[in-house]
DNA sequence: TGTTGCTTGTGAAGCCTTTCACAAGCCTAC
DNA sequence: GTAGGCTTGTGAAAGGCTTCACAAGCAACA
């Protein structure tokens, strides 16, 4: 689509130029600086700047971005101008909050179906999500056109689940298991361990400096 | 305590390096040589020898690194020679399933109080934590001494849970709101926002190109 | 139309992180 | 005890990301 080589905190910091226009709508502005968008997201005008010129010139000189231009363009680059059906597998405690967590929708990922192990989890979910049996996960996968798919499942089913989905062709994975997933590099796999981020603010703590990074 | 600036990714990849470490330990292994670690964790062994000479010199030239003394060595560098009492603000979905998710506790953080606005989850909550009223937040976080804080409210309250926590002297906060919060930089603050993780796996599906990052 | 003020887009510089490559050093086995 | 094989620790090189700094351009207004 785009050219090549975009890092991923360029990415992390167009979600956020994204979100913030989003907030921005309601409010009535439509135009923003470079300025205000960095000082509300956290960075420098110069790297908004820098960020959003790997995909085209999309502001105007003296002015400024278009709120609903730019709204437009960074969903466009992001892939969001459509929904995302998202698989989500391990009903326990994490992936029950997912279920009931509305960000999720409301920024274009639905989670069209669960699954778990456990007999007594499947059914019909608090949520309005079907959980199926574990072993209809290939079926229902490929019947419901599923290219992300979560991973909230025990640590010890995490690898396993891992090799199943990519093998259902799935290409992308969120995993919360505290563990390293080996997948071919046709998956993205993106890991999110609460423990931790814990501990990097437990360094923070430990080699006492008060340096506040978001 | 250490040399200064040691960079977000190396302090991740400690964390690995260590989780690896406290996984290996039962499967007898008593020595590990970086390229083992690398393997593991998804890097290199150059990487892993540099991350660890910021710290000192650790390892037995043509034999590795001793397991359990790089245990103790790196829960000593991240501070995790101690256990951490952790306040919890917000016990809805996400503060529900932070409560009962073992993980937390078993890595060294205690969370020793959780607060809530909505009186009907004050009280005891099944996970054996009480839940306090939203005023007792000063009161329980001083005569408890947490210095890490975890804000699970909705994103229209984590602005001034943030302020309210920084006043009472919490010096790091792990945020899961998806919002930017502005905090006196005496205050540590990592956020982590599940949508935000899938839109950037949106992109690497869109832009369409298999490389697999961890 | 000309002037003033402001903001973008971008090469270049600076800084930081990762990778390379190799001397130094440990261990085993003969 | 010494030869061979392996691994660490670390300067130096390479690579990548961020910041700088400024020409180009838009808008408002006289």
């Amino acid at each position: 689509m785009t050219q090549r080589k975009i890092s991923e905190s360029t990415v992390r910091r167009l979600s956020l130029y994204l979100r913030l226009l989003r907030e921005a709508r309601p409010s009535g502005k439509r135009v923003l600086s470079s300025r205000e968008l960095a000082e509300r997201t956290g960075t420098t005008s110069a790297q908004v700047r820098k960020d959003l010129s790997f995909f085209g010139s999309f502001g105007k000189r003296g002015r400024g971005y278009d709120v609903d231009e730019l709204e437009r363009t960074l969903a466009r680059i992001l892939g969001l101008q459509r929904r995302w059906p998202v698989a989500l597998i391990g009903v326990g405690k994490i992936g029950s909050a997912l279920l009931g967590y509305g960000d999720l929708e409301r920024r274009g990922f639905d989670i069209v179906a669960a699954f778990d192990i456990d007999e007594a989890k499947v059914g019909r979910h608090a949520s309005g999500v079907t959980v199926w049996p574990l072993d209809e996960l290939e079926n229902v996968v490929r019947s419901q056109d599923v290219t992300i798919g979560i991973i909230a499942t025990p640590p010890e089913a995490a690898e396993k689940t891992a090799r199943r989905l990519a093998d259902t062709g799935v290409s992308a994975i969120l995993n919360f298991a505290p563990v390293k997933l080996s997948t071919p590099d046709t998956v993205t796999v993106r890991t999110m361990d609460v423990a931790l981020e814990l501990e990097g603010l437990s360094f923070a703590l430990t080699s006492e400096r008060g340096n506040g990074v978001s």
